[in-house]
DNA sequence: ATCGCAAAGTTGGGGCTCCAGCAGTCATCG
DNA sequence: CGATGACTGCTGGAGCCCCAACTTTGCGAT
């Protein structure tokens, strides 16, 4: 706060004013780190960081050979919880309602639960698990990553039986009564960065799911959205 | 992923891989500059920008003077919406009920409704409402930071009608039906990040909330959390 | 044994430079 | 007239350097 900041902030500072009062609008060209070092009497280091940081907060992306720009809204598509939707995951069904077309493919496989599973699922560390991969596409662009877990004996054999979770559990003489979804933000891990196609400083939200039937877990999920794409939307009666 | 990735992704990976396999446990000391540029044959920068990276993922804090080193866990203080609890947020609520110690500061304006919240309350743009400020504090540490909106007639005249806001509305004729969370991801702003007291490169988690009478809405709020400390776990029934 | 202080080590800000790879632009050549 | 290629400007990786502010450590004196 003081007037001897660092003087990098006091470019990231006027950048960021601009961008939010409409100043450099989105897809607008930000200076170049020659323009800035001119501009602002910096340094080209200071010029540099400043617009690293500001790629890292995601307030504009740079283009290698073109330039930096302000980064487009990306409106954040809210994903709706109110109703109970699967096929295969609400998410997905959800996006539909909404009029996309969304793909996805998937992969199953058996795995060790191991220590954070069996914890999630109640079961022990050396069961044995259905792990199925799934990648989401909107509109040809990866969308959401989705990996679910599941005990053997419910894993699904058809495609028709992966559409519905609830109604395949139902099946087994399951019914799911409760659906907890625990949400938290992080930085993507590199394989996430690169299967979502992120750009650098977006971080994601992660939805650990998993569905109860009664006091038993059944099937347990982590689900990877960009969190420059979409907002989590929970409705509950009082 | 060819050879001729860019050598600081290497120190990173390699950084971050001892971090996940718990070679370098919470609280670790991470190589310095020099140390780095030694052990893996490479320059100054590549060094300090690979600490960077990680410092901007969270997994590692810089301590000026004395070294990086591997962030505690924080472990993720899960903050419960299965019940609904204000007082004067549910999230405050929860936090008590898990035994922490929760106190928040507080003060109340007059303030001009503006596009985003007229749209949000369904109220004309130039419609006056009472706006309200709430830092948390969780032991002495800034928790949560929340703004509050309420049309004039709903604010509450004493410290007791700040305590629950359904018992308020209530006592007006007006009965809450439902409340709509909506969650999302973002770098903090400048003053959320000094009033959180956040490292650099941890993002916040924003809930815009709203309270609805039917399909009317009575009170909404933002609340922002950092990412680093918490997730919201939202329970519903199937 | 303890206190104080100086030296060494470390981060973070800042500066300068070189180069590879990419994207436009523009002029030249077929 | 159209296509090719040279040139310029930009980003991102990388190297090296200096300095201020801070911590840790270890030594020497009391």
């Amino acid at each position: 706060m003081a007037t001897s900041d660092p003087v990098y902030l006091r470019v990231v500072e006027d950048i960021r004013r601009q961008i939010h009062d409409g100043t450099l609008p989105p897809g607008a060209l930000i200076p170049s780190r020659a323009q800035l070092t001119r501009k602002y009497q910096v340094g080209e280091t200071a010029a540099r960081h400043a617009l690293r940081v500001l790629a890292s907060e995601g307030l504009i992306i740079g283009r290698i050979g073109s330039g930096h720009y302000v980064r487009e809204r990306s409106e954040l598509t809210p994903l709706h919880r109110w109703r109970f939707l699967d096929r295969p995951t609400p998410f997905a069904a959800d996006l539909q309602s909404q009029g996309w077309r969304v793909t996805w493919d998937w992969h199953s496989e058996p795995a060790e639960a191991g220590p954070d599973l069996a914890r999630r699922l109640r079961v022990d560390e050396s069961t044995t698990v259905t792990r199925t991969h799934y990648v989401f596409r909107g509109d040809g662009r990866p969308l959401q990553l989705a990996t679910a877990y599941e005990p053997l004996e419910f894993a699904p054999h058809s495609e028709e039986e992966r559409r519905s979770l609830v109604a395949r559990m139902y099946a087994h003489g399951v019914k799911i009564t409760e659906v907890v979804e625990s949400i938290h933000t992080r930085a993507p891990r590199p394989s996430e960065s690169e299967a979502l196609d992120l750009p650098v400083g977006v971080h994601v939200l992660h939805v650990e799911r998993t569905h109860w039937a009664g006091d038993r877990p059944v099937e347990t999920s982590d689900i990877i959205l960009p969190g420059d794409r979409f907002r989590m939307v929970y409705s509950m009666p009082v």
